[in-house]
DNA sequence: TTGTGCTGCTTTTTT
DNA sequence: AGCAGCACAA
């Protein structure tokens, strides 16, 4: 069983062997990372470490699925089964989980992803009556975010000299309050978001010592992937659940820190030596993914960063050839040169279409690319975009089933409240809602005393609301009788949200039944899962951290689309980055801080890196943002790149014949025009709805009761509208509750007013 | 209460 | 260009 020493190399196997302590391994790009850790930990278990107390901490949870089935083939399933492995955020969910009571929290609290935070925010700041335009959402957001990962509670925000400056510098004094707030509400509601996971947990192992003391005892060794990447909240954990057996080891490359916008420290892994002192350190620096051409040219551009750890990644591959930096005329073309490229590459080389990955720096780059793959006929897949389980179909019926383990999931509730509608609308939620804050009660409590607020409420609401509840209750009770799969059925039977969805034939309608099939068959195969943990909680739980990475099981071939955030870990043979221009990458928000240059410029030795053989570097002249053609000029990290590895093309003819900009650009002049201007605006001037009137006659229904008195009203008369002004009545129709009026206004033109609902006054 | 048409925002990257 | 959220009309 020693084999599988064998298949490392010397400084590999070093990393691999040491176990004694803490150490570092700094692992440049290509230099098999995954596989040291893999095998360490394999080797842990060979030395007879109990794999239940292995914890192994990575960044994604597609790296952890890997490992796990790499081990697969090297130890027995039932060991790999034990391991804590996962992503920081699954593992801490797991222990708080369990540990939860103790925070005030219960055990089945409700995740909060980025939407329901973001929502959240939205209203508290509606409520504190700010400006929403004052107060975004998503910056917001983003400083309760970056408080949370740096361990800042809203009083400390609040007294925070620094912080304060910074928002009154972005004129959003009142953060620290919509801060404590949202800190409230998600308490009361049960709920945390994903940096409360990371924050709870430190808060856990703080305030109660004798439950860090167990979890620091029971895991004997720690592993922790992609450490340049952690981000203060998480180094926090590490440096506390290791304290006691002080093994533990963390794998990262300086090169690659990629994240510093979502809080991550580069400087943890700077700092390793100054927690562990006695470590050691290893570093791989041999290269067995790219060619000579591919590794210099990300060696010449890296070296342009002041801050970072001396290494010399080298490889023994073969030189390969030179990196094609291509210009293009605008990002359309850009994106049939790549299509023509990938068609012509694939066919001279014999390679597959997984050999291909298209990688931007932005999501809103992919839509032209996918255009011109689809229309020459290549299949592709878009990575990390939305994922899966964060459409809005399938989110609504994740939101009955958090609902029904927490009752005081509050932005549950209101997603569902009246979906599918059943007549309570935003009046009646908000004034519930009302209610509810002005008590501090969670909806739900609101919802199960609803008779109490019959002076707020009509009768119709509070039955309504009533049938609402003893859904939700019936639901309830179900969840305890029934499994996963006859569960979900049940939701979407008795909800009715089946039915809604099967009624609608549209192909956006069908593609979200298809999507709602799909979505029952993930349960499905979860609770399949031979595990002990196939409880609903645990799969909502996993759903509320997967990302769209998760979802790639159909191996049919094609090309891949990302960003290069998502690329990270991967790699292919010919690798397209696109859109590598001044202003876009580097992005124009980084372009006044040397330090987010710096990021910018390993995000382009992120890219650069992916490749194995062949890579292209493209840049556009003209672009597309949001509607509107811009001028843009290569990016700086071209110059960056030692001209002897990268050869510069410029194809006259294929820019010149094939593609005219103009023509581009008449397209959407003629589509604008046609749309707005050529369509005049028609005043309805007919009754539309004849056929109702009709109806209404069939059945009788005319002499129902006369509760709105319109028999003032004739033809002939001269009426005033509030919005509309003064007008005359040209015809009345319709029996009482759709009684309409016709009415011509002066210098508005004629309307068609529903009696109900319009307030006319009488003035001759 | 519900549906529609308009405004205004988006684009950094994600657990 | 595309979309969500929102005000307003029905």
């Amino acid at each position: 069983m020693q084999n599988y020493l064998q298949e490392l190399n010397e400084a590999q196997q070093e990393a691999v062997k040491f176990i004694d302590g803490p150490s570092l391994i700094i692992a440049g790009a290509g230099s098999g990372k995954t596989r040291v850790l893999t095998y360490k930990i394999v080797h842990l278990i060979q030395t007879g470490f109990n794999p239940n107390s292995i914890l192994a901490l990575t960044f994604t949870n597609k790296a952890a699925r890997e490992m796990q089935e790499r081990m697969k083939t090297l130890v027995d399933v039932d060991s790999v089964r034990k391991l804590w492995m996962g992503t920081f955020h699954s593992i801490f969910a797991k222990i708080l989980r369990k540990e939860s009571s103790v925070l005030g929290f219960p055990s089945t609290f409700s995740i909060y992803d980025a939407d329901d935070s973001k929502k959240e925010i939205n209203e508290i700041v509606k409520e504190l009556k700010l400006d929403p335009a004052q107060y975004p959402a998503n910056q917001v957001f983003g400083r309760i975010s970056m408080a949370k990962n740096n361990l800042i509670l809203p009083p400390s925000y609040e007294t925070n000299i620094d912080i304060q400056k910074q928002d009154m510098v972005a004129k959003q004094p009142e953060n620290a309050k919509i801060y404590k707030m949202y800190y409230q509400r998600c308490r009361r509601a049960g709920a945390m978001d994903f940096d409360d996971l990371l924050l709870n947990t430190n808060i856990l192992f703080r305030d109660f010592p004798e439950i860090a003391e167990k979890y620091q005892k029971l895991f004997k060794f720690i592993l922790v992937d992609e450490y340049q990447d952690t981000n203060y909240s998480q180094y926090l954990i590490i440096k506390k659940l290791s304290a006691f057996h002080r093994k533990i080891c963390v794998v990262g490359d300086d090169s690659q820190s990629i994240y510093s916008f979502r809080g991550a420290k580069i400087e943890n892994i700077l700092n390793f030596k100054n927690d562990f002192s006695e470590y050691e350190l290893f570093k791989l620096e041999q290269n067995y993914r790219s060619t000579q051409h591919i590794v210099n040219a990300a060696n010449s551009l890296i070296e342009k960063n002041k801050n970072r750890i001396p290494k010399i990644v080298f490889t023994d591959n073969e030189a390969g050839s030179k990196i094609q930096i291509k210009e293009l005329p605008s990002d359309r073309k850009e994106s049939y040169f790549v299509a023509k490229n990938i068609v012509k590459t694939k066919r001279e080389n014999e390679y597959s279409f997984f050999d291909f990955a298209i990688l931007y720096r932005t999501n809103a780059q992919s839509r032209v690319f996918e255009d011109a793959l689809r229309k020459s006929s290549i299949p592709y897949k878009i990575f990390g975009s939305i994922s899966f389980y964060q459409r809005s179909e399938i989110k609504d019926i994740v939101a009955y089933l958090r609902l029904l383990i927490n009752k005081r999931d509050d932005q549950a509730v209101k997603r569902i409240i009246n979906y599918p509608r059943r007549g309570i609308g935003n009046t009646t939620i908000q004034k519930i809602v009302d209610v509810a804050n002005s008590n501090n009660l969670n909806v739900w409590d609101v919802l199960i005393q609803i008779e109490k607020l019959n002076k707020l409420l009509n009768n119709r609401a509070i039955t309504t609301v009533r049938s609402f509840v003893s859904l939700i209750e019936l639901l309830t009770k179900e969840a305890q009788e029934l499994d996963a799969i006859g569960l979900v059925n049940s939701v979407i039977e008795k909800t009715g949200i089946k039915k809604l969805m099967s009624e609608d034939r549209s192909p956006e309608g069908v593609g979200k039944f298809d999507n709602v099939q799909e979505f029952i068959n993930a349960v499905q195969e979860f609770s399949e899962k031979d595990d002990e943990n196939v409880t609903i909680e645990n799969f909502l739980e996993e759903i509320a951290l997967a990302t769209d990475q998760d979802s790639d099981k159909e191996n049919t071939d094609r090309v891949s689309l990302m960003t290069i955030h998502a690329s990270k870990g991967l790699e292919y043979k010919n690798v397209y980055i696109v859109g590598v221009e001044e202003g876009l990458f580097p992005s124009f928000r980084s372009i006044t801080s040397p330090k987010d240059i710096e990021e910018e410029r390993r995000l382009f030795y992120v890219a650069i890196t992916r490749s194995e053989k062949e890579l292209y570097i493209c840049h556009a002249k003209q672009r597309m943002k949001w509607g509107q053609y811009n001028t843009s000029s290569p990016s700086r990290f071209i110059s960056e790149i030692d001209p002897k590895f990268v050869e510069f093309e410029i194809d006259e003819d294929y820019s010149e014949q094939m593609f005219d900009i103009n023509q581009d650009y008449n397209k959407f002049a003629l589509k604008n025009n046609s749309s707005s201007q050529l369509t005049p605006k028609i005043f309805v001037d007919k009754p539309k709805n004849l056929k109702s009137v009709d109806k209404h006659l069939k059945n009788g229904k005319k002499n129902l009761k006369d509760k709105d008195d319109n028999s003032g009203l004739a033809v002939g008369m001269k009426v005033n509208h509030a919005k509309f002004g003064d007008g005359e009545i040209i015809q009345i129709e319709g029996d009482d509750p759709n009684t309409k009026a016709l009415v011509d206004f002066a210098g508005v033109g004629q309307k068609n007013l529903l009696l109900k609902f319009a307030k006319l006054t009488i003035i001759e």
